[in-house]
This record gives structure tokens, C-alpha cells and sequence, in this order.
DNA sequence: TATTAACACGAAACCGTTTTCGTGATGCAT
DNA sequence: ATGCATCACGAAAACGGTTTCGTGTTAATA
């Protein structure tokens, strides 16, 4: 086992001073040709890497980003991680990832653990027990030590930072309108409560998609379930209950899941029903049918997201202004609606 | 803002020494009563906390675990992330995630990144390149230094580590015969270059299962794709160029698409022809037909990774006796075959 | 020859902890 | 009064770097 090298164990080797070591190997003008030349060849020769602990002590920045997300095993948030990693990578940043579990508890517990001095900004996306709770004081607290946050899509405008969201009441109102274009008379959402700030949003616009055309809302129509969690006995209910010709659902799941109930009674999709989905995710490509989707670039949504925090995290002045960007959703057609 | 506090600041404001602020916080027997309650007091009210880097930089732990692995959209990759990052925060360890994108490089890259100082070990499934290329160096570099590594997954013998696996071999085993128990005849599979080292188990138990039978191996009944990329157009070529009746995929988006194509062509599942899949992700579920997949309990080989590298990093004795845990699969019947 | 600038390097502080060791003060026994 | 524990605390080194500032040597200049 070869031991890592450092400075001082250069410096003893070729009877210089630590310092000397250091500037030699930062090519410093201080230095003669002679000594940098022996100090790098030596540094070379045995493999010397700055130690990044040491370093990060020393200037106060450890080049790692916390990112603490609900749940891992979800597409969005899959492919957010992934556009966060990629951007981050590329800027010489690790991720550290934190899953929250949904839980408030350890929201909170991961972000105290990584606030100190671990990493130099924050990424996150609210679980739903804070969003239910409304309780933001671990975010708050963050914010007030000068660490940069970034809140996307399950966001909360009680604390001031920067925000990514996708427009999810366009996303919500161009899948209704889209299928009030088609001729679709009784239009349902299977949603969940509107705690969820994303949730919400959806409902917001299927009810102004709904509004504006002759049909209006019919609060019969509308499924809350208390969470994103499977509710299959709720769902079996609720689209048994009624007659409907299109479903416009929160997320993959919950529309995969409704097309197979639609198709075991026999009806055609599209034809006597259709569905619209959020999250592009494997499961609606690979459904049967393939399902439409309000695609919400989760990847796209990482990269933005990521880019500010570490504009934010590397800007010298502490800039109070905070903006929120949001992204367009889009409609990626395929078979479970009219082409 | 509030800055952080440091024990500095406390030693100032209590006009102590710095040595005995932190003795009083860790309740030390050398601080009188008096002090400590001082201390603990103050430091309450500012809400101290240590900074991690500074203990990191003091006692060469950083209680960080950096895990690289090949893709993070992908079933079975998050549930094992979610198993470590489980385990290890219960033992008070965060998770760094690095993604190779099945590149070599990258794998390098982010395994020097990290080795220097940033994280206690790895646990980490090799990019496919790094499988083809046969090129191991990145990883004796670290094990030489003494850095812990746990392989999972997509392992090699070439490194003397811990290594978590499932029994690949025994689980297309399993699955094929099954099928043959079932009475199919023409059996295919749908599977990736022997490079990678699972795939290539997988078709060793594909083909123990048939020789042990009447059946035989026929390899014009073998499809080889050479990567994990969905490759549409061979898959097809393949499922129309002859009559199967069950196909074994060597992870479930082969599986769900051939069944799509088998579907088209007007058959029944499972009564014509049958699927089984590896990966027990979403899309097997709710697939439809259901998909019978062979489980790799994801979840339980992250948990095992992190349970075998945390122990190792907590040691003291530098063991040089490495164990491979062979984790067994589990056949999950759905509707894709009959019951 | 005396002055001075340039050169090449080292000493030391600093980042925030932990921990060892030393020491002044106190109290007790002799 | 003297010796000796014991107590309560501080100084300082250490972890591995970076950076400022000081300094001895040399060579150029007056």
C-alpha cells in the first residue's frame, strides 16, 4: 500500500521548504526554473494530488453540491439528478444526493448534516410532508448562513432563493385543451391534494382549460388522492363510477394504471377513451399503448438548476435578487390520444 | 446573515482558551462544571455545530462515500443508490454520486476526483467501455492506496475488493426453465456482447438450462445486441425472422418492446408466446401484460454494498481477506407467462 | 566601494478542529 | 513549613494545504 503523498513529504525528500513545494508546483514566478523543474518531476513521479480536504479548509469552498430530492426511484427526479450531475461535473462540482423520503424529519436532518461546511450550496425539491406542514424553518436557516439555495418544482414562495418550476398549470391546461379539440365531453383528473404545489398547478389548469370551453368543471370528475403513492382500489373506484372519454392524470403511473382498467372493460383507447400523463418517463413510452405526456425536461430542469446554484455559489457579492425560471412544458404525442 | 460560529469565536466571547471550549462541549472530565455549563450554554444559544471539514481534516474520515456507477435512469442503478444511501445515512455516512455514462474515462475521472480525500471508499458497477476495455488500473490505483472499493453489480475478477453480485447465471436459469416446464419449445434470448460480465452470465444459465433438457441450444435463437441501448430495429429483425414461443430478455424494456411486436403480430400472451425480463422496475409492472421478471433486489445489494464498505472503513485492521456476497434472485410472476 | 534592486527561497500565519502535555493554583498530609 | 496530588485550564502541535511577508545572496549601478 502506497500512502499519499503530500507536500511536506516533497519538501523533506528534495530538502526544500513546504512552500517552496507548493509555489514550484503552481508554476509560481517566484520560483527558479531549476527548483520547479526537480519539484514537478518529483510530484510527477510519485503522483501527487493536492488533497481536497485540506484545500477546501483552507478557502472555504468544497466544490460539492447538496442535492436532497423526495425520492430517487421516480423518473423526474432521476433524470433531474442527472442533468444536475452532468452540468455540475463539467464545472468541477460533485453531487452529493440526500433523499428526504417524503419525510420532514430527515429533510430537515440532511440539510443540517450537509450545511456544515460540506457543501456550498443546496438543490432540492421540497418532500411532501414540509409542503403539507408548511414549516420552511430549515430552509430559512440555510438562506441566513449565506448558502445559496435552489428550490425546483416543489417549491415554496415563503422562502426567498432562486426557483426553477416547469409551468405545470400550462402543462395541465394544454393537455385538457387538447383534448376538448378532439371532442372529448367528460374530462377527469386523477390528481392529489393540493398541497402539493405541483399538483395544484395541474388542477389550476384543467380547471381554466375546462372553464373556457362549454363544458366546465365538474367537481365529480376530479380524483384527489391524499399522495403520488399507488392508490389502486381508490382509482378502480373512481373510474368505475362514471362514464369518461378522456383522463388527464398527475403523473405516469396513476394513467398507465388507468388505461389497463379502461382496457379490461373493454374499451378502446383511443377511441371511447383517452389519457394524458405527466412525466416522460420510460413507463409511457413503453405502455400499450404508448402514453401522451406533459413532458417536464427534468434533465433540462437539473442543468438550469445546477447552473444557478453555482452562479450563485462562485459570484463574489451576495447578490439579494432572486429569480425564478420557469420551464415550458411540452406535449409528446403518442398513441393514447388522437394523433 | 448569520455567520457560523466557530470554537474560536466562543473562546473569545467566554474569554477561555479554544482547547477548553471544545473539551466542555465533549463533556470532558478536565472542565469544571461551571465552564462546561458556560460553554454549552453559549454554544447552544449561537447554535454551534463543527464544521465537517475541519474534523474531516483532523481525523482523515470524511464520512462521505462516493459511489460511480454507469447510469442513474435506470430501474435497477436507482434502487440499489436507494439502498446505499439508506444504510449508509443510518451510519451517519452521505452519498457522492458520479455517473460514468458507460464511459471509461469518465469512470477515471470521477474515481480521481474523489480519491483524493473527498470520500472514505467506493462502491461502484463498472461502465460497460470499462468491461470491453478490460482496463483496470483506475481501480488497483485506489485499492493500492488503501481506499476501500465494494463492486457491484458489473463486477471483475481483476480486482481483489468486496463484491456484491446475484446469481445472474442461476436466474436466467431459473427463468428458462420455467419456460421449459411450461412446455415452450422455441426459446429465445435477447441479450448484450458477453463483455459485460452479467450479460454474460445471464446466457450461461440460458444455456445450462436448455442442455440440461430435450431442447438444446439453438444459436440462431440468441440475440446479441452489443450494448444496453434499446436497439429497435435488431430486436425486430430478430422476433420476425423466426416462431418462438418464450423469449428471455436480458432486462425488461427488450422484454416490454418484444412483447409489443409480438403483440402486433396478433398474438397472445402468454398462451402463444411468453416473456420473461431481468429487472423488477415499473415498467414490468404495469406493462400490460404484466411483466415476469427476474428480480435483483436492487434495494438489498445496496444496502449489502454499504454494510460491506462502512465495515471495512471502520476497521481497524487493514483485512486483506476480501468476500464476494452472492445474492440469489427470485423469479416475480406476472401475467407475461401462466401462473 | 557602497547602495540597491532583483532573485530565490523560507518562516509563519491561517483555515477549524482534536489532543497531548505542561503548569499554576489549591488543598491535603506530613 | 514542606512536599505532593489533584484540579482546571492553556499552549502548541497536528491534519495538508495557500499565501503574505521577510531575508540572505547575488549582481548591477553610482
Amino acid at each position: 500500500m502506497k500512502a499519499k503523498i503530500t507536500l511536506k513529504d516533497i519538501a523533506r525528500e528534495l530538502e526544500v521548504s513546504i512552500s517552496t513545494v507548493s509555489k514550484a508546483l503552481k508554476n509560481s514566478e517566484e520560483i527558479s526554473r531549476d527548483t520547479k523543474e526537480k519539484v514537478q518531476a518529483f510530484a510527477k513521479l510519485y503522483n501527487y494530488k493536492p488533497n481536497n480536504i485540506a484545500i477546501s479548509l483552507k478557502n472555504k469552498r468544497t466544490k460539492n453540491i447538496g442535492v436532497v430530492i423526495p425520492d430517487i426511484v421516480h423518473h423526474f427526479f432521476t433524470t433531474v439528478i442527472r442533468g444536475i450531475e452532468k452540468y455540475a461535473n463539467a464545472r468541477g462540482y460533485n453531487v452529493i444526493v440526500c433523499l428526504s423520503e417524503e419525510s420532514f424529519d430527515k429533510e430537515v436532518i440532511n440539510m443540517e448534516m450537509l450545511a456544515n461546511g460540506s457543501i456550498d450550496g443546496f438543490i432540492m425539491s421540497l418532500s411532501s410532508e414540509t409542503q403539507q406542514k408548511g414549516d420552511f424553518n430549515h430552509l430559512k436557516e440555510v438562506t441566513e448562513q449565506g448558502i445559496p439555495v435552489v428550490l425546483f418544482d416543489r417549491i415554496t414562495n415563503e422562502i426567498d432563493c432562486d426557483k426553477v418550476i416547469i409551468d405545470d398549470e400550462l402543462g395541465a391546461y394544454m393537455a385538457t385543451k387538447k383534448f376538448i379539440e378532439q371532442g372529448k365531453k367528460n374530462i377527469a383528473l386523477i390528481t392529489t391534494d393540493d398541497y402539493l404545489s405541483v399538483s395544484k398547478a395541474r388542477t389550476m389548469g384543467y380547471i381554466r382549460a375546462l372553464e373556457e370551453s362549454d363544458l366546465g368543471v365538474d367537481e365529480s370528475k376530479v380524483l384527489k388522492l391524499p399522495s403520488m403513492e399507488m392508490d389502486e382500489k381508490s382509482i378502480k373506484k373512481f373510474m368505475d363510477s362514471q362514464e369518461l372519454d378522456a383522463v388527464l392524470c398527475v403523473n405516469e403511473i396513476f394513467a398507465v394504471y388507468s388505461m389497463r382498467l379502461a382496457q379490461q372493460k373493454g374499451l378502446k383507447i383511443p377511441e371511447d377513451i383517452s389519457f394524458i400523463g405527466f412525466t416522460d418517463g420510460l413507463l409511457s413510452k413503453y405502455a400499450n399503448p404508448s402514453l401522451t405526456v406533459v413532458s417536464q425536461h427534468g434533465e433540462r430542469m437539473g442543468e438550469v438548476s445546477a447552473k444557478m446554484l453555482i452562479d450563485q455559489v462562485e459570484s463574489e457579492e451576495e447578490e439579494e435578487t432572486y429569480q425564478t425560471k420557469i420551464l415550458e412544458p411540452t406535449l409528446v404525442i403518442r398513441d393514447s390520444i388522437f394523433h
